[in-house]
DNA sequence: AAAATAAATTGCGTATACGAAAATTGTGTG
DNA sequence: CACACAATTTTCGTATACGCAATTTATTTT
């Protein structure tokens, strides 16, 4: 979270430990006006004052955790939303394509592989696809980790998937894995041929 | 965010506006546990008083934005954990598989697919594979919306992705979208032969 | 088992969140 | 421009968050 600059007239106090009310309250100013609501209407929708609302918008004060919780139910977001941490700079009614080789080939000893929608910005989800040359576990110093969830999804070979915490398991074409990414994990090929694969972390994610 | 019974000894005040944070104070007691912590490590690390922390723990008190701010920091996490939206109930250092033909598949006018990993709980993203029936937006009464993101690659055939804000696009094998899918969206397969696919939602979501 | 230490909770005074009502500011209309 | 109304901000009293120190409980050591 990036905090804003202090406003000229803030106390010592509020420098050291306003935490990013004054972002927070522009973030809800900006939610409720897209929205096309005055602060009586969220008053009304969310049960809090309009004046608390107000002061709220201007970095005056911080919500405590139950009006944080009414104003998400009134706002009809998640409480990521309102942090605006979860997305909320994702380009809204967008769509962006990845043609057939539209992105630049990145290759490690290991992989080749392309990080789809490098371009879109506020993505919570990282597509990447590529081909893993890889086809023993001891080409790899070390697991990888990054915290998070991982999805990956094996178009055509065979895909052993080495993890610090299970045994490991063998995915055919067409097979699929779900994973905690901040367990230690690496991919290998399992055949003759490069395994091709899919996988979609959550997050900004360095996979495998 | 699914809210924990109330507790027997509940006021009535608590049950009408306490707003999930005995839900939220299990929450923060797991994350600090998980995470070796006493209070007192917390307390110096968030630079809020132990007795605070306890308090929140217990949800007998519910912490402004500065705190809970200063708490996320303190923790390392970012605000959606902290509030056990991020994944906070999937389960640690798992690895899950989806064979072919696993899942049941279902059945719409216009889809069959399968909802992969439908036991897994906690998911941040819900994978589903499956075949795009539909061959004009014509099947479609109305676009489907949830909130989120949504990515979609297209495994065999053509698809055409039409949306309420934005010009059709239509996606060869290999090719793959990403797109908001709170605006109104539908799948169709492009030629002759019914598209494959296979869809990434953010969160718990029902696609097109 | 008793004693020592660590960890969590309670008590109490101060600071701040909060709501209702009043005041001020902003906007639209004639 | 004046007026009416809507929207926002300010005032003030009450409720609750918050921190420090004391107390209690839990755990470890002897």
């Amino acid at each position: 979270m990036i905090e804003s600059p202090p406003p000229p007239s803030a106390t010592s106090d509020e420098l050291t430990t306003d935490g990013g009310r004054n972002e927070f309250g522009e973030n809800l100013r900006k939610l409720r006006k897209d929205k096309k609501m005055t602060l009586a209407d969220l008053a009304t929708a969310s049960g809090i004052a309009a004046s608390t609302l107000s002061r709220a918008e201007r970095g005056l004060l911080g919500l405590t955790y139950d009006r944080l919780s009414q104003l998400a139910d009134g706002l009809g977001v998640d409480m990521a939303e309102l942090f605006g941490t979860g997305g909320a700079s994702f380009q809204k009614n967008s769509i962006s394509v990845a043609r057939l080789g539209e992105f630049e080939l990145q290759t490690t000893p290991n992989y080749t592989y392309e990080m789809l929608f490098s371009d879109v910005w506020g993505k919570a989800m990282t597509p990447m696809a590529g081909v893993v040359k890889a086809h023993s576990r001891l080409a790899f110093d070390d697991f990888i980790r990054h915290p998070g969830q991982e999805f990956v999804f094996v178009q055509s070979g065979q895909l052993t998937i080495y993890t610090e915490a299970n045994e490991p398991v063998t995915l055919q074409a067409g097979e699929s894995a779900y994973l905690d990414s901040s367990m230690g994990h690496v991919y290998t090929s399992a055949g003759d041929e490069d395994a091709r694969i899919l996988v979609v972390c959550l997050g900004r994610g360095d996979s495998a």
